[in-house]
DNA sequence: CCCGTTGGCTAATAGGCGTAGCTTTCTGGC
DNA sequence: GCCAGAAAGCTACGCCTATTAGCCAACGGG
């Protein structure tokens, strides 16, 4: 009879606990018995802090969007052209790693018309608007500008993706593979720069 | 009292159409419960032709692997090179946007222990090899093949799995957008070769 | 024609989400 | 300090899954 004092952030907390303790199916695998075992406490309790298992879910997508785009904008404060644009690959890919389960929660696309996703969809725009405002940098024209954002969200989505689902076999070369991948971006991104004038375009040369 | 008929393969079939009729969500929302009412037959009739949901979401991937193998390889028959990729890239796309819902069947990663996924670890492995044989025409040195595999895989895949899960806003401009996003691929990986050679490494210029 | 195999069935278990309604605890106003 | 009422637990329930067990009818080979 002694209350858990819960609370509707302290349940998310829990929720992000499960998700992460469930690696890369650990959002897939979210359930509200789990969390609520969690928190010593019986599975309709939670419903005084949480709308349905659905809002849980969309609590935690929120927070995961935004702490990866927080680590993306972190990662490139005072960089600027092909250096940004590596750090906001590379913090993406470390996030995902560091957090599979979180990253999976990321991949869940908002509804475009439910008002309940409605901060979902701002958040996931912020989240580009990192990715935009770097690309930025390259001079790129307004129409390329939407097609450079995309292969690089693309790009780095796909191996993260690809590498969290071992899709990829030879764990060492990863890193290797994905700088191969970054050196590709960087490359394609300054091509559809009008006049080419790469003064900050640098390759890495890792490879050879 | 009468019999329905069913079968371990009709049963399957029956299960890929619960999958279409599904959408991008129709793999995750694949259950036994609606495969036995589109077969006319209550749920446990159904272990009579399948071990559990899990074998059926299996035999579900495999079929779906092993269409996109088959897109793949039947796009690049007769073309080599740059030609090659950007057709076997743009049969993969169309596979994902005609069938979203197997694509998404597509996206489980086999448990590289369990012997139930040897098939699936043998139709994945088989999907790769077309991207390994397009990607041999490029005459890339080995080291370098297999990040060039991974970096296609991520790109196509990742901008599929963009597009399906509504990443991307503004439909129209999205088929623009691939095709950038494969200019960007195809430059990436003839780079990648020593001398760069590029015989059959031609750009689409549909961009300006 | 009959018998065994096979493919259906119903019943039942277990576990998930979600609702209803009760009870207890905390808190705020007096 | 007390006492209402709100808030936060609880149990019981309904409905949906998957899955197992055991029954019975239909089909096919001797």
């Amino acid at each position: 009879m002694p209350r858990a004092g819960l609370s509707p952030d302290a349940v998310v907390r829990l929720a992000v606990e499960v998700v992460d303790a469930g690696g890369t199916s650990g959002f897939a695998d979210l359930t509200l018995a789990k969390v609520a075992a969690k928190a010593g406490v019986a599975a309709p309790s939670l419903y005084k802090h949480v709308g349905s298992l659905g809002d849980l879910r969309r609590e935690v997508t929120l927070i995961a969007v935004g702490e990866l785009t927080a680590a993306g904008t972190s990662a490139t404060v005072g960089r600027a052209g092909a250096d940004a644009l590596r750090a906001l690959a590379t913090a993406w890919r470390g996030y995902a790693l560091d957090h599979p389960g979180r990253y999976a929660a990321t991949q869940i696309g908002p509804d475009p018309d439910a008002p309940a996703d409605a901060a979902l969809r701002d958040a996931a725009a912020e989240s580009v608007q990192v990715v935009v405002a770097v690309l930025r940098g390259f001079g790129l024209p307004d129409a390329r500008l939407i097609d450079a954002v995309r292969a690089v969200r693309a790009g780095v989505h796909g191996f993260v993706t690809l590498e969290l689902g071992g899709g990829f076999r030879m764990r060492e070369d990863v890193d290797q593979s994905f700088t191969v991948l970054l050196d590709m971006i960087v490359a394609g991104v300054a091509a559809l720069a009008p006049s080419d004038t790469p003064q900050s375009v640098t390759t890495t040369g890792s490879h050879t």
